[in-house]
DNA sequence: ATAATCAATAATAGTTACTACTATTATTAT
DNA sequence: ATAATAATAGTAGTAACTATTATTGATTAT
């Protein structure tokens, strides 16, 4: 049974209020000003339940960490190779290109994950100035 | 330009020689046959290497580690989530994907990440019996 | 051929991102 | 209120990788 608490209620309340896609350390930082003593811990704690609970998104971007949603609805993200900001991108599904992969293939696809890389507007625009 | 080692041609030929996308540990024990006192850095060091230069392809699938695959030819991966076995799949590209992100994205979008999930046809076996 | 030079290695220490453990505290059910 | 139990803070531990360093091996100059 899962009960409630301050701490995952800030957790979730730091990443509804935000679009920047935050690592767990950024996180832990964050939600510190309101709980100076939460724990590390109990961040990876609940940022997993959260995910698992399907109220939050998981994204590896094969950084080096792990960074999460508050928007939990499947959506596509972009990352930025200069800066290296994840934003998330406007975009129709593309549940079609599973039929493409499963096409000749023995298993059953159930779906795919998918980023975007390249260059965000605002390093476009730093660069052609 | 990218020199020879004994090193790095047993690790190339081992990579050559599996369609298994190995990860770095699993590299490190096969190559040790060959070479008993290679070190795990070195494995390491020559894995990254030879990515870097386009030779070999490193995948993120989301796990806890890397895993690696001698055909450096851009291509998709499946990710069986029974066996957790990564397989390779033949299928066209998916670079028109590229132009949907893209529209109303003021970025530039250079290329995409994708890899599939689901039940790979061995796990698909099993499971009917 | 031999010495000098440079690159690659083995061994190992260090780092990062995350997980497990444990005693304590907070929340919920009775 | 009290008992049951979930969640926490704090700490220790782990896995996957990276950096350092002394040594070895290969290449080039003499």
């Amino acid at each position: 049974m899962i009960k409630h608490s301050r701490q995952r209620d800030a957790i979730l309340d730091y990443l509804h209020g935000t679009t920047s896609h935050p690592t767990a350390e950024t996180v832990y930082e964050n939600v510190r000003e309101q709980i100076p003593n939460i724990s590390l811990g109990t961040v990876y704690r609940n940022l997993n339940m959260l995910a698992d609970a399907g109220d939050i998104l998981r994204l590896s971007c094969g950084g080096t960490c792990d960074r999460y949603d508050g928007n939990p609805e499947l959506h596509y993200h972009f990352l930025c190779k200069e800066c290296g900001r994840v934003s998330d991108l406007e975009m129709e599904g593309l549940s079609h290109i599973n039929v493409i992969a499963g096409a000749g293939f023995g298993g059953t696809i159930e779906g795919h994950v998918t980023y975007f890389f390249g260059c965000c507007p605002e390093c476009n625009a730093k660069e052609t100035v």
